[in-house]
DNA sequence: GAAATGCGCGCG
DNA sequence: AAAGCGCGCGCATTTC
């Protein structure tokens, strides 16, 4: 837990605006390992009196000033400042989430606990068919190389033990070893041990950790919030009299990525719901799976496979959109910094990868040096040609929560008598965020207002579209229900 | 015995 | 059928 708290707060220190001004050089100057110790301790971590807190906000106003985009960086700081009180919100009020439901799901996919503890009895059934089919009643299945050892004895010469690699191999143990490995995942991630610490008075409360991802997306710390299994998604359920608003952008960082470029052939085929099945409209690619990985490959970097044979085509129809995700790759490879639609810029470079290209650029560099650096630009530019459009569409992604978070704020409150004291007053009489994950929201709402809630969920989305890209024409459809529970119908 | 690392897999 | 981005977590093993 820790760790990741960690992790967050490095993270968090490296949003664009201090990268926008001379602080950078100051920071720098700053002896480092000093400073990552310490996180660990009160000193180095946010504001924790009123004195500091308004000396940062002077430092970030000032900064501000300073800065040659007042709008963007001002509008990121809006957004990220009402991110973090969303974070807390939500902490607070909880995912309502139904333990009895959840209990049902284990048992079903699981099988049932066997009373006096050990392995649920499907999940048994699974590892002792395993065992047979590698004759050995006592492998370990647990221990991949202990499992990769079981595997070639019995003739499955595989290099690892991972999913998809198994499946390549016609045997009877690949079956029930790939079931095992599923349900033995979801017992030791989200079974009852989970259920237990993480779910108190019908709500899951995980620590969120805003800008906790070096693109600007949340991450979280404890509770594995932002992995929580579609499987276990009918466990989150509304309070008698209270519904959930669960609404997600289909295609959201596509999108992003034709407002960014002004590339109106894409912003055209992402009008309408089904943004693959407009490329395909578009003549691109033929057909809708091609549509899809050659856009992942585009904002991922493929080079090889299907996906990297078909970028050639995508730059043909849209060249604006690969130019930029092009230029943002180049720029990576090169040591160079990118910056998203509102300012957050990516990490420079490590001494270590400047060592590598130094190296390489020596005149008696070896073949493996060359290589190396090589490969290591190309690692680096297809981060920061991800990052671009990762990076904004978290940007869209948060200024779509604060703007919500203002309207539920301003609604009436219901009846105090038919709330749901799980959430605590606050949030017990009025709707409130319950979760986000990075394209994706619920809100909980009383049922009174849930029609009200929508609308406001898609108002905002629209705010957001608005505030980052002006009149540009890109829709961001969103996949919006309001229900008793998160689950998919 | 605690901390770091590798693996595998859940999410977008 | 696979490879190309960003994460957190649990478990087993290795390292200090």
């Amino acid at each position: 837990m820790g760790a990741g708290h960690r992790y967050g707060l490095r993270h968090r220190d490296d949003h664009g605006l201090r990268a926008a001004t001379d602080w950078d050089a100051a920071a720098a100057a700053e002896p480092a390992p000093a400073a990552l110790f310490d996180l660990d301790t009160e000193a180095a971590g946010p504001p924790d009196d009123i004195a500091s807190a308004l000396a940062e906000f002077g430092r970030q106003r000032a900064a501000l000033e300073a800065s040659d985009d007042h709008a963007r960086l001002r509008l990121l700081l809006a957004a990220e400042s009402a991110a973090a009180l969303i974070a807390v919100e939500m902490r607070t009020a909880g995912l309502p989430w139904d333990a009895i439901e959840h209990d049902r799901l284990l048992t079903e996919i699981l099988g049932a606990r066997p009373a006096g503890g050990g392995m649920p009895v499907r999940m048994q059934q699974l590892a002792d068919q395993v065992r047979t089919e590698l004759r050995d009643p006592t492998a370990s299945l647990d221990s991949q190389p202990k499992l990769l050892r079981s595997l070639h004895r019995i003739g499955i010469l595989a290099d690892s033990t991972s999913r998809w690699e198994l499946v390549h191999y016609d045997h009877a143990v690949i079956e029930p070893l790939i079931q095992y490995k599923r349900l033995a995942r979801l017992h030791a991630a989200n079974g009852w041990g989970w259920l237990a610490e993480w779910v108190h008075d019908a709500r899951f409360r995980p620590v969120y950790v805003p800008a906790g991802v070096v693109t600007g997306r949340w991450a979280s710390s404890g509770g594995g919030a932002l992995q929580i299994p579609r499987q276990l998604r009918p466990a989150v359920r509304a309070d008698p009299g209270w519904a959930l608003v669960v609404a997600d952008v289909a295609q959201l960082e596509p999108r992003v990525l034709a407002a960014m470029s002004r590339d109106s052939a894409l912003a055209r085929a992402a009008r309408g719901q089904d943004l693959y099945a407009g490329i395909v409209e578009s003549g691109a690619v033929p057909t809708r799976a091609q549509a899809k990985v050659a856009i992942l490959g585009a904002m991922y970097g493929a080079t090889t496979g299907d996906s990297g044979r078909l970028l050639p085509a995508l730059r043909r129809t849209y060249p604006r959109a690969m130019a930029l995700v092009d230029d943002a790759a180049r720029v990576g490879e090169q040591g160079g910094v990118v910056s998203t639609w509102l300012g957050r810029t990516s990490p420079t470079t490590s001494a270590g990868w400047r060592d590598t290209q130094a190296a390489a650029a020596e005149p008696d560099a070896s073949g493996a040096d060359e290589a190396q650096a090589r490969r290591r630009a190309a690692d680096r530019g297809r981060f920061t040609r991800n990052f671009v459009v990762q990076g904004t569409a978290a940007e869209w992604a948060l200024v779509w929560l604060a703007d919500l978070r203002t309207r539920l704020a301003a609604m009436d409150p219901v009846n105090e008598d038919r709330g749901a004291p799980a959430s605590g007053p606050v949030f017990s009489t009025r709707p409130h965020l319950a979760f986000f994950l990075h394209d994706e929201i619920i809100v909980h709402t009383p049922l009174a207002r849930a029609d009200e809630v929508a609308e406001a969920v898609r108002d905002a989305a629209a705010s957001a579209a608005r505030l980052l890209f002006g009149r540009f024409p890109v829709d961001f459809p969103l996949d919006l229900r309001i229900s008793q529970t998160a689950a998919k119908d």
